[in-house]
DNA sequence: CGACTATTGGAACACGCTTTCCGCCCATTA
DNA sequence: TAATGGGCGGAAAGCGTGTTCCAATAGTCG
């Protein structure tokens, strides 16, 4: 091992940079380690101010920064919250990081955020390594899977990582015994149907996400039981499944004008496959909306307010939901675990309007 | 202490979960501590057949996770690598994370993503995090700032970083002797700018963005030299500064049109800004567009797709940028640094049109 | 002026893991 | 059969920091 360095062999002042450590400061400030390391991290124990500012000074001079895995092993503690999301470029994704990822910068935390590319298998894998790194605790952004195996095994590495002193929240359900903000998904898809029967349309249909997601069984069961409700029917094969991105939008659309080429309105699962329900209307079947055919997202991804028409949604405080799940997730334990809903109210905008008269 | 363990009076298996050690899977597995490091971690040091299936059931029932932060410690090295961006909820960011997080992941990686709401004091603050916990690497996506000042101190941070062993590499020009990945920016803007020429533009005016950032100089200088070259103009008053921020264009374009109401084409410095001078344009100051002014943007955002009419903008592989550099950091480092020049590409679509003929 | 207390520096151990260095045992060969 | 070498398990010494406990010093009061 060449690269082996001797301490005392070496002069106390290590050019800047390099490897120095908290002995290095303390002898180039002429104390022990136990007060350079009291100095340096506002122990309770005092240090005269005459040896604290050497120590001060010597840190400054040797760019020294702790180590902070040492730290973390000394102080069974870590600085890091771990922050697992499905897809770090999904607009609702990145907008809940950013909420998320402010405070978590405002209490002095790195942030390790994990994208699972939609794989549930790569979440649990995460979980692990998270309580791996003793992250403070950890932030399950986005739904749950429906697949019990799955959901089981997330469980019980979500348990183990509780055990050994983890906090742990959730955005969207999880049926896990533990913080939670949950959007109010049902009722705003509720709204949304309401919406488009106030309109008038009778013939409507959805594209939909990864069936697996306990977010799209949430928000399609609301939409349905209030067509229902009002006599509508809602059959399986107005129902196409998508897998919540733009494409995946632009392709169930396609599909679903195949299936019912009379239909009149759209539900589109979540907001980016709205947007390609809406490109794949003009762009390959030439349908005008909101003229002769309406479309409802879901979210309110600031692009909402881009396309044209603007995209008439249900609107959930993304960002603030990162901030608030943040805070629950640093904040005391409260127990028994909190639960915070999120109003979810549709917004109107352009892409919907009453269907067009029969000729 | 309440919550001290003394491991000698505890049963040889401790309910899943709790904070297990190694030592606590050897015991259960009746081997010493090293047999079972040997074990779990692929040494290079073979373990009989027998004994290494007896640890590994004993890792599987304890639920044992290594202890990451004391791996990291004892081998000097850790598998953090971080990703510091501007803003994660800016697509051109989070598109950019997205492959490099990807990469990440390949090599078993955690990341540590930070997000520096586009100040530069927490952009060196970062560094400093990063260096305290010892990552592998640090990736530094967005433009470097112009203040020197700034720039001086984040590149004392890197060099602290670098010399402690530390690998780096950036997106976009910092002017740091480190593997980089340099968009054409200058050369991308000489395209828009020739194709806005082509078209038969003369009064040109550009939203910019925040002035400090050396992307913003350099495509700048790019679109100004090639209008030059033309013997067109782009005065100082036909230049607005925005924030690269969607409601940054918004403003910047009726500040914009304000100025200079006559202008028949608008180069916005980034695709967000492109989107909201769109806007600004259809709901403030109702001027169609292709037909009445052309929009250029910059990056080719997915969003531009989506758009209508869509957005004429000059293309960056922006996720497979994110990929590259990430491998350009977890590489074996060349010396000297290397620098992979991207292409950037005008895409024609339906933003930009002939002026319209003189009255 | 001496004793006692309040205060602060320093030695040493603990945190959980890696890795070197020993020593043991078994197999192979003369 | 005995010597030798290879393979493999275990003891122990760190890695850099936090923290407890003890000693030493200064300060105060009787």
């Amino acid at each position: 091992m060449p690269a082996s360095r001797s301490r005392v062999d070496r002069p106390v002042v290590t050019g800047p940079g390099g490897l120095v450590t908290l002995q290095d400061v303390a002898d180039s400030a002429g104390v022990s380690r136990a007060t350079a390391s009291r100095v340096l991290n506002g122990s309770s124990r005092v240090v005269g101010s005459e040896l604290a500012d050497r120590v001060q000074r010597a840190a400054k001079v040797l760019r020294y920064v702790s180590n902070a895995p040492a730290q973390a092993l000394a102080r069974a503690t870590s600085t890091v919250v771990g922050l697992i999301v499905h897809a770090v470029d999904d607009p609702y994704f990145s907008a809940i990081a950013a909420g998320a990822m402010r405070v978590a910068a405002e209490h002095d935390l790195l942030t390790m955020m994990a994208s699972t590319f939609r794989d549930p298998e790569r979440e649990i894998d995460y979980v692990s390594r998270l309580r791996a790194h003793r992250a403070r605790g950890v932030l399950l952004v986005g739904s749950g899977f429906t697949a019990t195996s799955i959901t089981e095994r997330l469980h019980e590495e979500i348990a183990a990582f509780a055990a050994g002193g983890g906090r742990v929240a959730c955005i969207g359900e999880h049926s896990i015994p533990f913080d939670t903000v949950l959007p109010e998904n049902r009722r705003g898809a509720e709204q949304a149907a309401k919406l488009l029967l106030a309109l008038g349309h009778r013939r409507i249909g959805v594209v939909s996400g990864p069936p697996e997601l306990t977010t799209v069984a949430h928000r399609l069961d609301g939409f349905r039981d209030t067509l229902l409700a009002a006599g509508v029917a809602l059959p399986e094969h107005a129902i196409v499944a998508g897998d919540f991105t733009r494409d995946g939008g632009y392709a169930g659309m396609i599909e679903l004008a195949r299936r019912m080429p009379e239909v009149t309105a759209v539900f589109a699962l979540n907001d980016p496959t709205a947007v390609g329900v809406m490109a794949a209307l003009r762009d390959e079947l030439g349908r005008r909306v909101p003229e002769e055919i309406s479309v409802v997202g879901f979210d309110d991804i600031p692009a909402a307010l881009d396309v044209s028409p603007t995209l008439t949604t249900v609107r959930l405080p993304l960002e603030e939901m990162g901030e608030r799940a943040m805070r629950l997730l640093l904040d005391d334990p409260g127990r028994p675990p909190r639960t915070l809903r999120v109003k979810a109210e549709v917004v109107s905008r352009g892409s919907t309007a009453p269907p067009r008269r029969e000729p």
